[in-house]
RNA sequence: GCCCCGGUGGCGGAAUUGGUAUACGCGUUCGACUUAAAAUCGAAUGGAGAAAUCCAUAUGAGUUCAAGUCUCAUCCGGGGCACCA
């Protein structure tokens, strides 16, 4: 007898896929559209791993549902090229990042479609190719145009192993997201790109999004957002003053110091002959401290300038004090030091013997013990303003400092602008050009693209400059009649994602980024996948969308409308899967070991909640595999027949729960609904009606297996719908408890339900219930929904 | 340290609005088929007990006719932030 053999029925169907393309999108529909799309891959030359096979498959169960609900469904695929990543992979082969790319994607692109992925294959894109990157240097160009693409010089992340700098959502504890090697701090001029200019807006929107509580929160807490208010101090015998932030103005009678950031610019100016050296010394050491030295060390340390500030409020002096605790790029890189009422003042104030002045009383039901209360309180000795609650104080303070000219209401941001130059030849090229003054000026955009020049050595030489500062050639341009050299960074990875969800409307036009008609009536993306990025690109994408939106080229401003963000899959010792560990599996081993596609995506759907992680289970894996098998069995060998009446419930109530699960993207219970479905049909029987609304329904999962059954049945893929009346039996089961507990269940006539008083007699009736019901019964809860009656005894 | 989310059989996990705890899968045990094995099919499977029954959703209290679900406290695990003034 034939058997269910996987491999077989999948090479027919994905050859069916190629060759009549039934997952192009057009614009051509009456039907609303749906655009679903994963984040998009960095192509490794390892290959397809089980978390990319989560990723996708999630987003083709959603495409093939909303395609068989006949939607207008656009499922495009991409790749993310440029980078460290790609870069380094090459240098490690002895290939070209172009070629070695290539082999990847090719790959990629093969895996893919083995596991019989729903993908639209003519909206493909890769950021590296030249037709994608002319736009991402457009896009610069239009952020450069508006100043939101700018030069600065400052301190920044630098990786000495990947020999460029990082933006600060890749510097992680201290060290390369990459590499994993601690970062450098490094004096450098930089390009940014001006994210703080939309940190309200990004902050103010993301509550409305249809994304995990868990990603907004991130978002939230990165952007950073405190009101506050900025305080100018006199610094005693000068006409200089000292900017710092303060969140608690309230408690400015106790401020008795002031502390400066190391790098704060003012420092030379405030020492003597006395302090000079000693201070010097101390700001060097602390520059060229790593993160991770200044976090594990939470002694403080500092130095006194030996100069002083007046306090505006108590006119008494503060002396001016440096210290590494204080951040340069926080605030004003400055802070008036409340030692009573702040826990890192109160610390250094012990530490050098410093004035301790309590200005805020707690409140009397407080327990707060702690050595420097830091809530909110009533003000003490604070002249005028003793007596104030300190919620109060604060705007009345504000105003007096306001009055006098000396200090204002003021929010900062924790967010910092995107470093985005990268010292590394694998990216997209900056078009910017300098003339002989060092000026920056846009490369035309009808040069554009700047194409990366092809070179024999491309790997970092430790000149802090990328390899394109070897190819004497390129450098040369001529802009306006003026000879220039070109900028040799190039631009951080993150800006070729932060607008190919865009690209996919129109990925092969040649006169725009994205076609204004494919936009209107794609995007937003309806859903997007992804395991990854929860602040840097997520947030990236946000910025760039309201930026572009407010030039004219964008007719929303956020750009992805609902956000899966879905665990990782680890093996099966619960670990992390690494090469190192040797505990990789391989999801190509998985089809090939005879298992099939179907299988691996359905036991992937099957694995557990979608946005846990959750161990790979080899045996379970078989156990999903005997679940199709069944499925295979039922329809193409002799299986026991049954009435569409006897199984129109089982049948009805299927079509709901996964509907209803795929709706909220419980993939797991869906697919535990349909097994129950299958068990249920293997003893009852099986109908025809049933073999069509299981293979519609497993579709998404098992899309090979569930076409290979349509094909036989005759049927089209078309949703089911189930109706109510089918769910209801003729007759309903009764619980019944005594005291909360489970002791009969009755069976009742369906339309006995409406008649509370016969199900309570009923329920009082019964030999069972009697046993733990002496004498009259307190109280009979009867409740209809539950199906349930209670009997308090 | 602060904030958030969890803790359910031998294991992964169900329980959607306070209403039958343990769906589904794995594993285990038994049986059928087979010379045998694999595959497949069927049955059993939270614990104790001969049974009636009792006890079980981290621990302890509470609210309720009824609690895995709500409240409080404690313990444990995971994640985020972390010298951000």
């Amino acid at each position: 007898m034939e058997r269910y053999d996987p491999i077989k029925i999948e090479e027919k169907w994905q050859a069916r896929w190629e060759s009549e393309k039934p997952f192009k999108a057009t614009e051509k529909s009456d039907a609303p559209k749906m655009f679903l799309a994963e984040m998009f891959p960095y192509p490794s030359g390892a290959g397809l791993h089980v978390g990319h096979v989560r990723n996708f498959t999630i987003v083709d169960v959603l495409s093939r549902f909303y395609a068989q609900q006949r939607l207008n469904v656009m499922r495009p695929f991409g790749y993310d090229t440029f980078g460290l990543p790609a870069e380094n992979y090459a240098i490690k082969t002895g290939t070209s990042p172009q070629s070695a790319t290539k082999v990847n994607i090719d790959n990629f692109r093969k895996q893919a479609k083995r596991l019989g992925y729903a993908i639209d294959w003519d909206r493909e894109i890769n950021t590296s190719d030249p037709a994608y990157y002319k736009w991402t240097q457009w896009c610069f160009l239009q952020l450069f145009k508006k100043g939101l693409a700018y030069q600065k010089e400052s301190y920044q992340w630098w990786c000495p192993v990947d020999q460029t700098v990082l933006a600060n959502e890749q510097v992680e504890n201290g060290c390369c997201w990459r590499c994993g090697h601690e970062v450098e701090k490094k004096k450098m001029k930089q390009w940014f790109f001006k994210i703080t200019e939309y940190a309200d807006e990004l902050l103010d929107e993301v509550d409305a999004l249809d994304w995990p509580e868990k990603i907004k929160t991130m978002q939230k807490n990165w952007i950073g957002r405190s009101k506050g208010s900025i305080v100018n101090f006199a610094v005693k015998d000068t006409q200089q003053e000292i900017k710092v932030f303060t969140t608690r103005v309230d408690t400015i009678f106790g401020a008795t110091f002031i502390v400066l950031a190391p790098e704060h610019p003012m420092i030379s100016e405030l020492v003597n002959d006395n302090t000079r050296e000693k201070v010097a010394e101390y700001c060097k050491n602390a520059i060229k401290k790593s993160e991770i030295e200044r976090q594990e060390n939470k002694e403080k340390t500092g130095v006194f300038t030996g100069a002083y500030a007046i306090n505006p409020l108590t006119g008494e002096e503060m002396p001016i004090w440096v210290a590494d605790y204080v951040l340069m790029g926080y605030g004003e890189g400055a802070v008036m030091a409340v030692p009573a009422h702040d826990e890192r003042d109160f610390d250094f104030a012990q530490k050098f013997d410093l004035k301790v002045k309590k200005v805020i009383e707690k409140p009397e039901n407080s327990d707060d013990d702690s050595a420097c209360y830091h809530g909110e309180g009533v003000l003490v000795n604070s002249g005028q303003f003793s007596g104030t609650a300190s919620e109060d104080a604060r705007e009345q303070i504000n105003a007096w400092l306001g009055e006098r000219g000396i200090g204002s209401p003021k929010t900062t941001y924790k967010m910092r602008d995107w470093l985005i130059s990268r010292q590394r030849y694998w990216g997209c090229p900056i078009p910017i050009a300098y003339d002989k003054d060092g000026n920056p000026h846009a490369i035309p955009e009808d040069q554009l693209p700047v194409m990366i020049p092809e070179v024999e050595d491309y790997k970092p030489d430790n000149t802090g400059r990328s390899a394109l500062a070897k190819c004497k050639d390129w450098l040369k341009v001529t802009i306006d009649g003026e000879e220039m050299t070109r900028e040799t960074d190039t631009l951080d990875g993150y800006a070729c994602s932060s607008w190919y969800l865009w690209r996919y409307a129109s990925p092969h036009d040649d006169n725009y980024a994205w076609n204004p008609e494919a936009i209107k009536y794609w995007e937003p993306v309806d859903v997007y996948v992804g395991a990854d990025h929860a602040v840097a690109h997520l947030l990236y994408v946000r910025f760039w969308c309201k930026f572009f939106a407010d030039q004219g080229f964008l007719p929303f401003r956020e750009p992805i409308k609902k956000l899966i963000y879905h665990g990782y899959i680890n093996a099966p010792d619960g670990k992390k899967m690494s090469k190192s560990k040797g505990n990789v599996i391989d999801p190509l081993d998985v089809i090939n070991d005879g298992y099939g596609a179907d299988t691996l995506r359905t036991y992937e759907m099957f694995i557990g909640p979608v946005e846990l992680d959750a161990a790979w289970d080899p045996r379970s894996v078989g156990g999903v595999y005997r679940f199709l098998n069944r499925c295979w069995s039922l329809c193409f060998a002799d299986a026991k027949k049954a009435e569409p009446v006897q199984t129109a419930q089982a049948r009805h109530k299927t079509i709901k729960k996964v509907t209803e699960d795929i709706y909220r993207c419980n993939f797991n219970t869906a697919v535990a609904a349909l097994m129950e479905y299958v068990n249920e049909l293997y003893k009852v029987g099986v109908s025809n009606d049933d073999l069509v609304a299981l293979a519609k329904l497993l579709k998404p999962f098992a899309p090979h297996l569930a076409s290979e059954m349509l094909e036989k049945l005759g049927a089209d893929d078309e949703w089911p719908t189930w109706d109510d009346k089918h769910l209801v039996s003729d007759t309903v089961e009764i619980v019944v408890q005594v005291n909360g507990k489970l002791r009969a269940k009755l069976s009742v006539p369906a339309e006995d339900i409406e008649d509370e008083e016969k199900i309570k007699s009923l329920a009082l009736e019964n030999e069972k219930v009697k046993k733990f019901v002496s004498g009259e019964p307190k109280k009979v809860i009867f409740v209809k929904k539950a199906k349930l009656v209670n009997i308090v005894a």
